[in-house]
DNA sequence: TTGTCAATTGTCAGCGGCTGTCACTAGCCT
DNA sequence: AGGCTAGTGACAGCCGCTGACAATTGACAA
């Protein structure tokens, strides 16, 4: 039983997430102020500030619960995988179950927009990139722990990491270029993409 | 022969170059104001504006420099290596030239200490991270050029870059994060991470 | 040398992100 | 009902950054 006080900020705080992503994908991100999406809820400025860090967290509200939830999908693999199929069916397991993960939150059209909006704006791309060096260090330590390894002694599981972030990052690009922005597309780019890995790294490529 | 004007302006963004990478590394970046740097230099705060579109292009300037000779590197490669052996002859061969090449603009020491700032500021690593994403764009259509592939039909050349850049990745931060920060030690930590690579994807690392 | 023109700079005003402070309001609890 | 406190709004102010305009300084020709 929740009081009301904690019903009303949470209520706030919905409202917040919602007005700034929406007129974030539809207005652009620097186009719109702090002060917009506090006179869309009807708040102050200052009480904005008082939910989230800076506009930068409000974008990546619900990246970071993905996030979270492929870091946890990762953690959970059956200890028989090798480590890149681990991290491959915990992607490709996230993709399904993402559409009941966000609805909780937002639309998950809102949230596919979102996304494409974060691609296409240099600061929000920084700021992801910056957050999925964070989240690739974690799943190493998971690996690590997986594979009874010491990350900081031993460097594969950083570079596994590293290298199928690096992949994941063309998937994502391609796909916020592309024309089909739903879950089906991103995720039949992410297992083509993976399968290429091994041809890109060995050898030649005029060969086939 | 240079007029005087082309000098005093070629001195005055030296100045400043130099000024804001001197208190960034001692004072910190956030503590670092405009209005500081240009203080120290002589000048107003809006002709700081008029030499770097922003503070974070002045903090950038040198690893711009490095990042055109990698690429340059690249695409100087005989045609006879494949797309990672060229990547990695580049690589070793731009430590190298690296002190000669960022001497002629501000002293190594400097540049070394910036990077590790950069590693170490949350915002500034956000903005690399960004800088790195595109000089990895531009390395892929040169490999793919290279091989006569179409960048955007074949994955493959934005793949290994990704794959390799992810690397490069680790290696900068176990460089940062360790004690010796020379050029020999992250030559060093380069060869070693990028041998890992094959080791790291395949397979079952409790194996060895 | 001097006067004209153009490039460079300083000053000022202002916007937007963000923070500290403080008084006020509204829910909580006895 | 009344005291307590979490949450809010209003205000002031810092910093990054930009536009506008006037003042200055070098370039170049007469």
């Amino acid at each position: 039983m929740e009081t009301l006080r904690e019903r009303k900020k949470q209520r706030t705080r919905e409202a917040l997430l919602r007005a700034a992503l929406e007129l974030f994908t539809t207005r652009g991100y620097e186009r719109t102020t702090i002060d917009d999406v506090a006179d869309a809820v009807g708040v102050s400025q200052r009480t904005f500030f008082r939910y989230f860090a800076g506009k930068e967290e409000a974008a990546f509200a619900v990246q970071d619960l993905v996030e979270e939830r492929f870091v946890a999908a990762v953690r959970a693999r059956p200890a028989g995988e090798t480590p890149l199929e681990a991290l491959r069916h915990a992607l490709t397991e996230g993709w399904d179950r993402l559409s009941e993960d966000v609805e909780d939150v937002v639309p998950v059209e809102l949230y596919l927009r979102m996304y494409r909006l974060i691609e296409s704006t240099p600061v929000l791309l920084a700021a992801h990139l910056r957050r999925s060096a964070d989240t690739e260090d974690r799943i190493a330590r998971v690996l690590a722990e997986r594979e009874g390894l010491d990350v900081d002694a031993d460097p594969r599981p950083r570079i596994a990491v590293a290298a199928f972030g690096g992949v994941m990052r063309v998937t994502e690009r391609q796909w916020s270029l592309g024309e089909d922005f739903s879950l089906a597309a991103i995720r039949a780019l992410t297992t083509a993409y993976l399968d290429q890995v091994g041809p890109a790294l060995t050898g030649n490529w005029r060969a086939l």
